[in-house]
DNA sequence: GAACTGTTCTAGTATTTATAGAACAGTTCT
DNA sequence: AGAACTGTTCTATAAATACTAGAACAGTTC
């Protein structure tokens, strides 16, 4: 379980470090049980504060993707799985959208609002 | 031409009338040379600055959705036509990804990073 | 030329982001 | 029981971003 972050974007840490799990989600390679890396690890290997790598469990146990309690860590739940299922679904409305030459944000955008 | 905000959001005000004029362009009610109405009629209506209203078009001019000359105001480019074409497309994925009980944040951040 | 449009400039306030350190309270393992 | 781990909570500070405000500027349209 690697977590990456790019100082340079412009995107907070926290929403980095989330993007990663959701990434490494997507991707299969983590399932219900995992574990994620303990918060003062993740701090400690990129360099980050302890807060900024609890901000972003934070937010991921709010979406329901991992369970989080002191001592024992963070815990992926069964919410990865559909993720996971809609991996393909996504990789494909996004070429399409490439091929048409639509911006990153435009398209993120509007999913965002469709949702509502 | 109507752009809805919502000031209890937690989303930024510019970030609300870029959404805004996304989902006009992906329901078809805005076609390539079409006018938004200018800066200080939105601020106004809106009762939001004038800045924040410019620098939401801005944005829309750098995703090249809009052209802008001073005199003028904001003019829909071709841009959106892919933009309506992939309306189907996502409203398919969010339906999908609602049925799998799948947070909206998640979802537009997965699409986000499938990008890059 | 009048009335419109976006552009640019300075300036101030509020919110968000990230850092820092300390103490607390459960869990796991020895 | 105790040590070592985990997330939780607290106060504090600095930096960046978001928003507001007012003014002047420079093209476009009528």
């Amino acid at each position: 379980m690697l977590i990456r972050v790019d100082p340079a974007s412009d995107t907070p840490i926290f929403a980095q470090i989330v993007a990663s799990v959701h990434a490494d989600a997507a991707a299969g390679r983590l399932g219900p049980g995992d574990r994620l890396p303990s918060a003062r690890d993740v701090a400690g290997s990129l360099g980050v504060n302890l807060h900024t790598v609890l901000r972003a469990y934070q937010q991921l146990r709010d979406e329901g993707l991992v369970d989080m309690r002191r001592g024992r860590g963070a815990v992926i739940t069964d919410a990865v799985e559909p993720i996971a299922h809609l991996h393909h679904d996504i990789a494909a409305l996004v070429a399409r959208a490439r091929t048409l030459g639509l911006a990153a944000d435009t398209l993120a955008a509007l999913v965002k609002e469709t949702y509502r």
